[in-house]
DNA sequence: GACCTGATGTATCGTGCTGATATATCGGGT
DNA sequence: ACCCGATATATCAGCACGATACATCAGGTC
């Protein structure tokens, strides 16, 4: 879902829907694209849960006039209190999907809001799985070497690289969170 | 949809389902995997559409004996000569979406079946979409890199180097491909 | 002044993928 | 005798993607 990512930016300032949109893009660079027929429908079901709210803002009308009133405002959306609380226990909770491409993402790019016991946990985690990812095409690669054509070869050697460089740079990560001090909320 | 990568690999040997997606696992890595939930709808559809038949291998019957017959055998899918030639025609034209992620990768895994103009168009146009990423990414990050914590630094930074080793290995690919001579089938 | 493009802002819909689940058999280990 | 993991089929709820629609406004161009 896209509980992590809007409730984080929402933590961080009332924002509404398509500005929320263009900060998802920047945040999580292009790697991954929310769409508004995602968007949209998440924020519905924040809603329903109580942990965002919504304020109206209308358009501003000329001094004096009579606008037509046909376009619809803004809708601001802000945490509420108890969406603020299920934000924090959900940065404090780490499951196995905070180890996928998806999850991690969208973790990471709350680590500052995130104790720094769980963030180790989860780079911890996720540095296993990007090493079990890279053993099991390594084996793959070596058992099937000769029968492959250059490219899928390439295809294959290229994931292969990128795999291990993520471990490295994991591997970075993971030693300056030890040295610190690294501030925890 | 799942229409290369199904049709590719059943131009090299008829297949049932459940081989089907080992050896797309195995051709894609880890990059992609797909779920029985896609796999199964996929093969209906394109049987409908002519591509594929089916035929069916039951269980092996115990010599002489009166099996149950209760467990379903193997389907066991393979191209028809309609099937064939759109695999070629779709190998043969290339649209915006061979240059995504998913699109690139399950093209470039059959390139060894691809003419050789067609394979430098599509390395190209991946080149292309690859390098305005990057570009956007590497402004985007010199405009807001103050700002950033160093976690979503990190993150942006990483996906960078990503995009930009990709671009270096598409270059050496474009450049292998020019200098030839490459087998065109 | 008239026109057009691109950004801002909302929203919906069909198609189809994901992840979980169910059923059933077989080989191999203990 | 028993259980587990691989083989093999299939379905379903939930939800994401991409396209599309509508409406306004700022800016540039002819």
């Amino acid at each position: 879902m896209l509980e992590i990512p809007i409730l984080g930016l929402l933590s961080e300032a009332p924002m509404h829907g398509y500005e929320l949109r263009k900060r998802l893009s920047a945040l999580l660079g292009t790697f991954r694209a929310f769409s508004y027929g995602s968007l949209y429908p998440s924020l519905r079901r924040l809603q329903e849960a109580g942990w965002i709210d919504e304020e109206d803002v209308p358009i501003e009308e000329p001094a004096g006039g009579f606008g037509t009133r046909s376009r619809r405002g803004k809708r601001v959306y802000r945490l509420t209190a108890e969406g603020k609380e299920h934000f924090a226990a959900l940065l404090a909770e780490v499951g196995p999907d905070a180890y996928d491409d998806e999850g991690f993402g969208t973790r990471l790019a709350f680590f500052a809001q995130t104790r720094s016991d769980i963030r180790l946990q989860i780079l911890e985690g996720r540095k296993q799985r990007m090493t079990e990812q890279a053993d099991g095409m390594r084996s793959s690669l070596a058992r099937t070497r000769e029968r492959l054509d250059r490219y899928t070869l390439q295809l294959q050697e290229h994931g292969l690289e990128s795999a291990d460089r993520e471990v490295r740079w994991l591997n970075e990560l993971i030693e300056t969170e030890r040295r610190g001090p690294n501030p925890s909320p």
